[in-house]
DNA sequence: CTCGCTGCAAAAAATTTGCACATTG
DNA sequence: CAATGTGCAAATTTTTTGCAGCGAG
């Protein structure tokens, strides 16, 4: 598991502790396939024999959000651990209403069009989220 | 206000009765500057000496958005009333950081070019969710 | 050793459910 | 008056706060 190493990393050059929740937390969003909300990680960690709190998970995921190695999606309610990395542009999601599955991609054209869109407005926009619903390749015939 | 009176039309062509509480919380949407919560819309109306059981304020939210008379801010956790009508195209918003306003648009191209990015990544997209973050014209100086 | 992190207890806030009663068309 | 919608009571779920004590670096 590559991607958890990754987070370490991340935690460690940030300054941040390497405690084993947030290892445990980690562990739990890269085996996840789909969001995840802090009970439900709860829930994963007890069936496996572990106990964290709930505080403790809703701040770890706080954390983890903070520094872009978990993303919250809001049109299902939970949170995913981020594939992209620190790749250019704004993190966005492709959420499959059959099976419930995302993918994670950025477009850096995309987020451009976004700033002229909002620039035609009166706006200056910063930070683009967005999600698309939909039905993934595994999933329509 | 020609808003309410619009949104009191679709109600009634759909065959949905139009209500006490149900004209209140379409006002009180109305009058908002940013988005407000089943809460706040009962605190609202208790300061104009009016009373609406939180509950009935879920249901109607809830037939507000399916209805499309609606939408739910997922960034900033609450509700606004919708500005576009049946605009074509996903309707989407710019949430001012600085103020807390926003600003309610709809693009087709917008909408085509993200089709065509799910596309290449073996995804159909149906509905296209998203929210800008930035600072709106009479924010940034 | 010491600062940051976690656990615990408790409260507050948000959301849901079932059923009896009221209101709209 | 018949179906729809609302109010109420209560439970459940989600999220937040403050403080004491643990543990990673």
């Amino acid at each position: 598991m590559p991607e958890v190493q990754d987070s370490i990393r991340v935690l460690r050059a940030r300054g941040y502790k390497v405690t084993q929740p947030r290892k445990q937390v980690l562990k739990v969003l890269a085996e996840a396939e789909k969001p995840v909300s802090p009970y439900d990680i709860q829930k994963i960690l007890q069936e496996k024999g572990q106990h964290l709190n709930h505080v403790t998970i809703y701040r770890i995921l706080d954390l983890f959000c903070l520094l872009d190695l978990a993303h919250r999606i809001l049109l299902l309610g939970g949170f995913v651990k981020c594939t992209l990395g620190d790749k250019e542009g704004c993190h966005r999601f492709m959420v499959c209403r059959h099976c419930g599955g995302l993918q994670e991609f950025a477009d850096k054209a995309l987020c451009e069009e976004e700033n002229e869109i909002a620039q035609d407005l009166g706006f200056c926009a910063e930070h683009h989220f967005s999600e698309f619903f939909g039905v993934c390749s595994k999933c329509h015939g």
